[in-house]
DNA sequence: GCCGTTTTCGGCCCGACTGTTTTCAGTCG
């Protein structure tokens, strides 16, 4: 897709512009622009020149661009900007602490082209007689350099999220503080995050921050101010506090939790109502009168907008839709009535049916899908027909003595090499659903592994694709699919796609997803788990369904017994109808 | 470079903290 393409040269130029001292405005709106464009689900080739102009942020100028970089494959303003600047350069500004300003003074006046000619500059004692550039400067830059090589790179929400609730009550527990909450992206739950934020109320703001900046793990004090400080943890996380009045809390937990683009809307909107909106509140001008900041809800009250959840907030249409009152209902935890996704010791997962059944029913579902690996899986001692028979006999035998819970008879079928299922159809038919996906062959090319999960759609017996683009975060890229040929078949087939909660997948994400729900796709949202805990990375795949701006309608395993027993028979019929008809 | 229920020109979000400065620029979120 040539969506991502864009959006990466225009941040760029917008990075070369900053260097060569260029019009922040003039910065802000190719920013804006590369926002607008990555966050879009259809690719922008698709779109007229009029849908081109009418996207937030894109003008004639842009628009002009974008159409350049369709027809030629690149910009030639682009270019230009790369042949003044080494590349070397825009590194620089990856330094934490060092922006354009002093980048290009770097290069100006040293002829510094990346980090590491700077780190040899501060160590040979270059920097020194500089304006604005003395001992404390050159430590942090390199400390920010030693920082970097070591990988302070976004890490997933499922390892953060927990950390961030650890630290939150340790504060809890240390320090004189009412209301506590984490914000930032993890509270907008995005799938990777790159520091902890957090915010608390106190009426000794020096006190906390001290208990703050003196908690065990703490390695490094990167700020350390009245209200607002930042460490960073053993494990290498940044974690920062920010501590405010009671009154002020819905407005700083509002700011503190953005995302910044979401704010800079809101902010200009409070200045078109003749209003100052900020970390402590909304503001009547003149006067400067508060009429908001105790609540979150005041605040977009006061801007006479609905509330947006947080998982919303990445100005990518959620402003305009709050604004013509079409936001969506969000699909939440409690909507879902089962898992359908699980394994067990019959493959690879550590626990009898029995005990997933059960701590299912603790977490008050109607149903679970058993879901074990097939033959093609060794390494997961996948099922064969004849112990998958026994399985299925299980199963009958354990339903006999289940009241209000039902464990449906299913498979995690593995799609082969050359597309086919490892079980023939005559035994996926005896099976209440059929999860099928990819485990092998990664590495194909793009028309054979759409192929695959095409002719895996296709079958009749299919009901769900599982992790369909196989990403791990952090390990392993998506492998490389025709994403939009995947989904337009799958609303044809009526096949489901999986949002696998699982931490490290969260595969569809939420751009994938809402792709996939503009060409009408249902969903599933699934856990994967292997053992009982797992069931409660469901809440994972919740937040990604959210972020997709998914109700509960889009979700099938909100359907309660009957109907999803309904739904993946009619979805079969309507396959095998869909067949008998190309046949005759 | 974008944009308009004040505007087709003249605006464009807001504040904390740091390190260098005697009042502020740079950076960050």
């Amino acid at each position: 897709m040539n969506n991502q393409q864009i959006a990466k040269i225009f941040n760029e130029i917008a990075d070369l512009l900053e260097l060569k001292g260029e019009n922040m405005f003039r910065i802000r709106a190719y920013r804006r622009a590369a926002q607008s464009i990555d966050g879009m689900p259809n690719d922008i080739a698709t779109l007229t020149p009029e849908e081109l102009t009418a996207l937030p942020g894109i003008g004639n100028d842009l628009a002009g661009k974008i159409r350049e970089y369709l027809n030629t494959g690149t910009i030639k303003k682009y270019l230009e900007l790369k042949k003044e600047v080494p590349g070397g350069v825009l590194e620089l500004l990856k330094v934490r602490g060092l922006g354009p300003k002093k980048a290009k003074q770097f290069y100006d006046t040293l002829n510094i082209k990346n980090v590491d000619d700077l780190a040899t500059a501060v160590q040979s004692g270059k920097l020194k007689g500089l304006p604005g550039i003395q001992k404390k400067t050159e430590e942090n830059i390199m400390q920010s350099i030693s920082w970097m090589k070591k990988g302070a790179e976004r890490r997933p929400l499922g390892r953060l999220l927990p950390l961030a609730e650890n630290i939150i009550l340790q504060i809890k527990e240390a320090a004189p503080v009412g209301r506590i909450e984490v914000a930032g992206s993890i509270r907008r739950r995005k799938e990777t995050v790159g520091d902890i934020d957090i915010l608390a109320t106190s009426k000794k703001p020096e006190t906390v921050m001290n208990i703050f900046i003196n908690l065990p793990h703490v390695t490094k004090i990167v700020n350390h101010g009245e209200t607002k400080s930042s460490v960073i943890t053993d494990d290498g996380v940044q974690v920062d506090l920010r501590v405010v009045d009671e009154n002020s809390f819905g407005a700083a937990l509002q700011y503190f939790t953005g995302s910044k683009q979401h704010n800079i809307r809101l902010r200009e909107i409070a200045v078109h109502m003749g209003l100052k909106l900020n970390e402590y509140g909304v503001f009547q001008e003149p006067g400067n009168k508060r009429t908001g900041g105790k609540t979150e809800e005041g605040i977009y009250k006061a801007l006479k907008l609905p509330y947006i959840p947080p998982e919303l907030r990445e100005d990518a249409g959620e402003i305009e839709a709050a604004r013509e009152n079409k936001l969506p209902e969000l699909v939440t935890i409690e909507d879902i009535k089962g898992d359908l996704h699980v394994h067990t010791k019959w493959s690879d997962g550590s626990y009898e049916i029995h005990e997933m059944v059960a701590a299912a029913r603790t977490r008050g579902y109607q149903y679970v899908a058993i879901t074990d690996h097939t033959k093609g899986l060794g390494v997961a001692h996948g099922l064969d027909e004849s112990r998958l028979a026994r399985e299925i006999k299980l199963i009958d035998e354990i339903n006999k003595t289940l009241k209000g819970f039902k464990i449906l008879k299913g498979i995690e079928v593995d799609i082969k090499s050359d597309g086919k299922l490892d079980l023939p159809d005559e035994t996926l038919a005896e099976l209440d659903i059929v999860v099928a996906s990819i485990h092998s062959g990664f590495k194909q090319s793009r028309e054979q592994l759409t192929d695959r999960l095409l002719s895996a759609i296709r079958n009749p017996l299919v009901n769900v694709i599982a992790h369909p683009t196989g990403r791990l975060i952090g390990e392993r890229d998506a492998y490389a699919v025709d994403m939009e040929a995947v989904f337009k078949e799958s609303a044809k087939y009526d096949v489901a796609m999986e949002i696998n909660a699982y931490p490290l997948r969260l595969d569809l994400n939420d751009f994938y997803i809402k792709m996939a729900k503009r060409f009408g796709v249902s969903f599933v949202i699934c856990t994967d788990a292997h053992i009982a805990s797992q069931y409660d990375y469901m809440s994972y795949g919740v937040a990604m369904a959210r972020r997709g701006w998914l109700e509960k309608k889009n979700v099938l395993n909100t359907l309660p017994l009957e109907q999803l027993i309904k739904k993946l028979k009619s979805c079969r019929a309507g396959k095998i109808k869909m067949k008998q008809q190309l046949i005759s």
